[in-house]
RNA sequence: GGGCUUGUAGCUCAGGUGGUUAGAGCGCUACACUGAUAAUGUAGAGGUCCGUGGUUCGAGUCCACGCAGGCCCA
């Protein structure tokens, strides 16, 4: 920084600028000053913006994905207080849940079966509740790093009581709209130890056996109806059967469906059964037949058959997809039982496939997790019967066996080993046989006998078993509590078609096609630490939910009155009573367990002993994070439902759906209206990165070596939220040094100059418009289209769009142009009225920069911004103007104003940078240095208007490329030769077909078929009627001259060097000499010289001598002489020769 | 196995409604520039636009089927 200088520091000057120094320092100064919660206090009363924040779970540290997510979060709320509204960010954290409980027991090295044995309930969840804020410290303090604006002063926390009350009321609310019942799902579940099994357990090693079951492939018969009507005309049969394949032939009793997968081919095989010869018609799945029929009876003589012969004949009838069976009906198998409604027909389901059996899945909605989903996705019943309390139970009791209505097997275990050997040898003689012989095997003789058995074969493969018991396992349907969402699934459907996501495929695809096949809820978890379902039952199947405090009080109140509670049971709900009189009473288990209530007819009712899934927990934030409705009505109602929300993509049917859910349900709403989902953060190679892996890069050492606003506009502006990011740690030195180092440059080079004219900004008296140059005209366009696109951009949730416009506006038009092609304004003379434009116009660009990139790198715009505007801040507050403000974060966004815009201008600029870019080329390739002034470019025109766009910057065309003339060849010079191309875009609609040879016609024209074209705006020619709009025409090179052309445009390069160019091109270079001179010297840029030039080269000494004002100009040069000797004097390399000067300050 | 998604230069990415010669930045090579210099300009090398079919006068773009990676689910 420069300070011992005698003139006014407006602007502080940097070098070798820290971004990482930036963001330490401007968060300094938010804090000190409270910025963040300025910005919220000062739209107070406009229309606020709501943001949901999905709650982190603290109990991990964060990674570099936090940085990105949270980006995305803060860009949106900041771009919203910029436009004006009023963006509360409450932050919150997630607390309950399985990766807690699994963090408490590797801590404590036990396992689930030791909570209750070797740690108490209680011990258990208050060391789980220590853990889950354990790495709080580390979350806050990315925050706050990272620049991510969000209040952790109040957070919401899912495990505090008021939290729970709320979503204790939910769930009642839900109750009381008949949405929360009691049903089942089908889990693991042990009969020999009586108790069901996690995942968890079933993960175990050693839980997966290889054992031999009876394989039974059943004959499925189809009933003749509409759907099934191609089958039997085209086996000219009424034998038609599907074939389905299963290893449990105990659940045969309980198939109500036969499920196929939509896009598998299927074949209808005529053939005869093996095992009573009867003629029938087969569906299985065409990969599969091979399995089942011998190579040598393909197209076999039926006729020929007899009975007993070993190569069974079969012919192919038919082919045909999958969805072609659906909805066929077919025969129950084994009608012990009959369904409620009607089943019995074949559906589709993703889960199938043709690698085992026929393609075909045998479906008992009892007995199978997929048959369930399935089942119930389809409408399809389940067989089920009555218990002795009325209640619907499956075909198969706790125990494992059969129940009475299964008549020929009833009582039965269906499981051979479930039966000890004393139970087999009783079994045995009941049935009368050597051999005690399992119901599969009993079912597999029963159905062969009845022409309902295609294959039985003996099976291996591997079965899990109960790491209790050693016994296999059953599915088996268990009690569970369930939010009936698909009573509301259209509701679902109709709200989702409102949100706005991004990407849309998200909202449409993967969340749309969830919602159009959802199942309900599945709310239960068998677990500790969580919210615990608030709901108690008696023996009688009474209930009641509590959705208060305030009703589980008055109901433990109610129960002590009554005498129908145990001396225990009333300790235990006084204890409680007291603690929740007192305000200091723990909604978890195991207290929530010992509180007892009495029903309505007397009985003693206890909590059913679930927790509720975590996933509830954070999808009623936008209730709970408030307390409402015990709370806060108005600042919920303000704040429901959210403007916006943003999370990883495997959100969709985690905190997504469940937001939505209980919006829907509770409140017929939304509870979002524009969710971004995001991508994943790879490693730089696409490789997921894990700790493990090592490959895991560290947030704080990147912030820490980068700067936060380097590493968050990388990561916005290299991809798009939602598509996943490799992270690549050179990736944002390219941005630090490309953008954040353009930019830092451009701001220095402008605070040198503005400080050495003792340059102030004045807000209201400019430089009038008119009195602009080109140059100043056209950056102000281009910087209001940037407003433009990027308000729009960031409107759109698209940071991508607005990152990458920004960086090209700083990047390619205010720096490499404006401020290049301007540069000798801001150095030369004495502040005039052009140079005050020029000070004026880049002083807008950068404040306006530094407002729009704020909500991507809020520390550097806020950087920029008060480096723009610290000198006029204190004025600007006494008068009220727009730069009043301390922090880019509490200003307004930058108006869009359109008369500025200047399109033709912009068409002219772009004209002359192609032009220059034309000559720059034409220099090089002829090895002419721009320093040689060369006499003129000549520019064939085809159009008044191009002459005129051109003639608006000829100005700047001829000094970017040191030219003295640009000249214009039109028609009327004759020495043009024109090129006519087709125009396919136009000619297409046309001709169509005729493309070709109108493409040939067009560029076969002669000179004056053109000419007439061109004279009468239409020419017919082969019978094709052309008009002007169909051709391109371009000027070909110019006979005589050098030329390059680009799209359309044409340079021709006077490249004659006269005398008097000659000399001024030594003149300039000898500038360039005195000038490096001057710099490696390390004079002061307000230095004044004195040159004296040893005179050894006549040429040289001519030039120097006839521009001798001229350099002396550009140098700062009071005098300049050429002597004819010097006394240590320098050498300078000058061309090829070296020249002796003496160089002085004076 | 299903849903969604990605595939364009060595790397990271752009490429409205189809228009014939596919672009940028980085990296590489060469040259130039040097009072913005951790820069800059010009030129060059570098592409089976994942594959195969199809629609079309014309396909990176539309359709179908595949292949490979990713996410979620099973």
């Amino acid at each position: 920084m420069t300070t011992d200088n005698c003139y006014i520091v407006n602007f502080k000057e940097y070098k070798n600028l820290d971004y990482a120094q930036v963001a330490d320092d401007v968060l300094k100064f938010w804090q000190e000053n409270k910025v963040f919660e300025k910005s919220v206090e000062i739209r107070e009363g406009n229309p606020t913006f709501t943001f949901y924040e999905g709650p982190p779970s603290a109990n991990g540290t964060p990674g570099i994905h936090h940085v990105m997510a949270r980006a995305i979060k803060d860009i949106f709320c900041r771009y919203q207080t910029l436009k004006g509204k009023q963006v509360k960010r409450k932050g919150g954290w997630d607390t309950h849940g399985l990766p807690v409980e699994l963090q408490v027991e590797k801590e404590l090295g036990i396992t689930k079966d030791d909570i209750g044995k070797k740690i108490s309930v209680e011990e258990y969840n208050k060391k789980c509740r220590e853990t889950v804020m354990k790495f709080t410290d580390q979350w806050n303090d990315l925050t706050e790093k990272m620049g991510y604006w969000v209040d952790l002063d109040d957070p919401y926390i899912t495990y505090e009581n008021n939290y729970i009350e709320s979503v204790w009321h939910l769930l009642k609310t839900l109750y009381d709209k008949g949405l929360l019942y009691k049903g089942y799902t089908i889990q693991p579940y042990s009969p020999a130890a009586g108790t069901g099994l996690s995942s968890h357990e079933l993960n175990q090693p050693g839980t997966y056996k290889d054992v031999k079951d009876t394989s039974l492939t059943a004959q499925f018969k189809v009933k003749l109806t509409g759907k099934s009507g191609f089958l039997f005309d085209a086996a000219d049969s009424d034998n038609i059967y599907i074939l389905a394949w299963t290893t449990t032939p105990w659940t045969l009793p309980a198939n109500t469906a036969l499920t196929v997968g939509k896009n598998i081919d299927y074949v209808l095989v005529k053939t005869l059964n093996p095992y009573t010869y009867l003629p029938v018609n087969v569906v299985l799945a065409k990969d599969l037949a091979g399995k089942y029929f011998n190579e040598k009876g393909k197209d076999g003589d039926f006729a020929a058959y007899n009975d007993g012969d070993k190569i069974i004949p079969w012919k192919v009838v038919m082919e045909f997809k999958g969805n072609f069976l659906e909805s066929i009906e077919y025969e129950q198998l084994m009608p012990y039982v009959q369904p409620e409604s009607a089943a019995f027909r074949v559906i589709t389901g993703d889960f199938v496939t043709t690698e085992d059996g026929t393609g075909v899945v045998h479906t008992s909605p009892t007995f199978g997790a997929d048959d369930f989903r399935v089942a119930q996705q389809n409408g399809i019943p389940s067989i089920m019967v009555k218990d002795e309390a009325g209640k619907d139970v499956p075909i198969v009791d706790r125990r494992g066996r059969f129940v009475a209505e299964i008549t020929d097997f009833a009582h039965e275990f269906v499981k051979e080993a479930y039966l000890t050997e004393e139970e087999k040898e009783i079994e045995r003689e009941k049935q009368g046989r050597d051999k005690y012989l399992s119901v599969d095997e009993r079912i597999a003789i029963k159905l062969k006998t009845e022409n309902k058995a295609f294959n039985v074969q003996r099976f291996d493969h591997p079965y899990p078993h109960c790491w209790r018991t050693d016994k296999p396992v059953l599915y088996y349907p268990l009690d569970s509590w369930f939010i009936r969402t698909t009573a509301a699934k259209d509701k679902l459907i109709a709200l989702n078609n409102t949100i706005n996501w991004k990407p849309e495929s998200t909202g449409t695809g993967r969340f749309g096609n969830w919602l159009e096949n959802l199942v309900d809820w599945n709310l239960s978890r068998s677990r500790y630490w969580g919210t615990p379902l608030p709901i108690w039952r008696s023996e009688d199947n009474e209930e009641v939910c509590i959705g208060s405090l305030a009703e589980l009080e008055n109901a433990i109140k109610h129960a002590l009155k009554d005498d129908v509670l145990t001396e225990e049971q009333r300790a235990a709900n006084e204890k409680f009573l007291g603690l929740l009189l007192a305000g200091t009473e723990d909604l978890h288990r195991p207290f929530v367990d010992e509180v007892y209530f009495v029903s309505a007819s007397g009985k003693v009712m206890t909590r059913e002993t679930d927790l509720i899934d975590v996933w509830f927990d954070s999808g009623a934030m936008p209730y709970a994070q408030w307390h409402y409705p015990f709370e806060n009505h108005e600042i919920f109602e303000k704040a429901y439902p959210a403007d916006f929300i943003s999370e990883g993509v495997d959100q969709t049917r985690g905190w997504f759906f469940t937001l939505h859910a209980i919006s829907s349900l509770v409140s017929d709403s939304v509870a979002f209206k524009n969710v971004v989902s995001t991508g994943l953060v790879l490693d730089k190679n696409g490789n997921k990165m894990s700790k493990r892996l090592g490959n895991a890069v560290n947030p704080f050492d990147t912030l820490k070596k980068y700067g936060a606003d380097p590493t968050r506009w990388y990561m916005i502006t290299n991809a798009q939220p939602w598509d996943n990011l490799k992270f690549d740690q050179a990736g944002i030195t390219e941005v630090r040094n490309k953008f954040f180092g353009t930019l830092t440059n451009t701001y220095n080079f402008f605070a040198l100059y503005a400080n050495l004219d003792e340059y102030k900004i004045n807000e209201f008296e400019r430089v009038p418009y008119a009195s602009l140059t080109e140059l100043d005209r056209w950056i102000l366009s281009k910087l209001q289209t940037l407003v433009k696109e990027v308000d729009e951009s960031y409107e759109n949730y698209e940071p991508t769009k607005a990152g990458r416009a920004i960086q090209d506006f700083v990047c390619d038009h205010l720096s490499n142009w404006y401020v290049r092609l301007g540069r000798r304004r801001f150095w030369k003379g004495e502040m005039t009225e052009d140079k005050k434009a020029a000070y004026e116009t880049l002083q807008q660009c950068l404040v306006a920069v530094a407002q729009l990139m704020s909500p991507i790198a809020p520390f550097y715009g806020d950087w920029l911004y008060r480096n723009m505007t610290e000198h006029i801040r204190e004025e600007a507050k006494e008068k009220g103007t727009p730069l009043q403000h301390e922090s880019v974060h509490l200003t307004d966004y930058h108006p869009y104003e359109v008369e500025y815009v200047d399109e033709d201008l912009e068409t002219s600029m772009d004209l002359a940078q192609r032009i220059c870019s034309l000559v720059h080329s034409l220099r090089k390739t002829n090895k002419i240095k721009v320093r040689q002034p060369l006499s003129k470019i000549l520019i064939p025109i085809l159009s008044e208007t191009t002459r005129e766009q051109i003639r608006h910057v000829v100005e700047l065309i001829k000094t970017e490329v040191n030219i003295k003339a640009v000249e214009y060849l039109d028609d009327a010079s004759g020495v043009l030769s024109k090129k006519v191309k087709p125009n396919f875009k136009a000619l297409g609609p046309k001709f169509g077909k005729d493309m070709k040879a109108v493409a040939a016609v067009i560029t076969e024209m002669s000179a004056e078929q053109l000419k007439a074209l061109e004279e009468k705006g239409g020419l017919e020619i082969n019978g094709y009627q052309l008009s002007l709009e169909d051709v391109e025409i371009q000027t070909e090179d110019l006979p005589g001259y050098l030329t390059a052309s680009d799209a359309g445009i044409t340079v021709a390069l006077d490249i004659n060097i006269t005398p008097e160019l000659k000399q001024e091109g030594i003149a300039r270079d000898f500038v360039n000499r005195v000038q490096n001179f001057r710099k490696d010297s390390g004079f002061e840029v307000t230095d004044k010289i004195s040159i004296r030039l040893l005179d050894s080269d006549e040429e040289v000494s001519a030039g120097v001598l006839a521009f001798k004002d001229y350099i002396s100009q550009e140098v700062q040069a009071l005098s300049l002489e050429i002597v004819p000797e010097i006394a240590e004097g320098q050498e300078v390399e000058f061309e090829e020769l070296t020249l002796t000067v003496k160089i002085e300050v004076v």
